[in-house]
DNA sequence: CTTATATCCTATTTAATAGATAGGAGAACA
DNA sequence: TGTTCTCCTATCTATTAAATAGGATATAAG
């Protein structure tokens, strides 16, 4: 499981990117009360968020945040790294949060490591993949459909 | 990341299968030093196994842990579920842990839901194909492979 | 130039849980 | 009859996710 903190920061960029084409910006008090995240814990996500460089900010009054790169470059891989979610099922397989078993000795013979492996490279080819702009895609996509019926 | 709990299931159910065929038996303490496992933590998790139906048990000396099932019939992802492992990355998208997001109304226009389904479905497909048989089939390849070189 | 509205930054609290231990009861083999 | 094993419940501990607190700093607008 990735933390609350990778899932928010994805829907509040999902926010921001709604509004990239327009160079519009947001404060965090109107992305936390549209998507319901607590607005202290996001305060502390969108400010890391900057910091990694994945969105600019602007002080004072009409100020607030604003995605820097284009929503087609933003992968939801990314974000999750970023914010500290592991994808790989074990610590053996993660690129991010690698630890060696201490029980097995060589990875290399371990065919758990190896169908772990698998599993991770299946997930990160979809999350890597999948940008920003993919996302609100396929929600208008979900809309439309739920629409026709 | 599933818990060391599914990882050392998984390593001890590897070891009964290695017995299978003839019969075998392991007691948790012949398990525990060879899997590096702590016996007491091997313990509750072989009983738990025991009382799920994919072991079996014999009391007293000689005694110990016995597969019951064909290694061919013992995957990974039903190890993992039965010992606690959630493999889906969200919990609105988990088939054992389900839980519905608080913020988002409805799931079925939700993106990143969408996403997060194809990456359960990409992960459970590989782990529930991969049984202790083709476990055990791959780390003899993987063994072989680095023989030759 | 003052006020209101933002971001910025550090520190702390809280609650949950993974992981591991403890201790002894009950079964079976020699 | 003692030793070796499973069985079972209870508990401890350390880590960390998640959220909160409080104030410093910047800036737009009246």
């Amino acid at each position: 499981m990735i933390p609350k903190r990778s899932k928010y920061a994805i829907q509040a960029l999902k926010s921001l990117a709604l509004i990239y084409r327009d160079k519009g910006s947001m404060s965090i008090k109107q992305l936390a009360e549209q998507e319901r995240i607590p607005y202290k814990f996001l305060e502390a996500i969108m400010l890391q968020l900057r910091n990694e460089g994945l969105v600019g900010s602007k002080m004072g009054p009409k100020g607030g945040y604003f995605l820097i790169k284009h929503p087609d470059e933003i992968v939801l891989s990314t974000i999750i790294r970023l914010t500290g979610g592991p994808i790989a099922l074990l610590p053996c397989v993660s690129l991010n949060f690698y630890e060696p078993c201490t029980d097995c000795q060589h990875e290399d013979e371990c065919g758990l490591h190896a169908v772990m492996l698998d599993v991770r490279e299946a997930s990160i080819h979809i999350l890597s993949k999948t940008s920003l702009a993919d996302l609100i895609l396929r929600e208008k996509k979900l809309l439309r459909k739920k629409m026709e019926k």
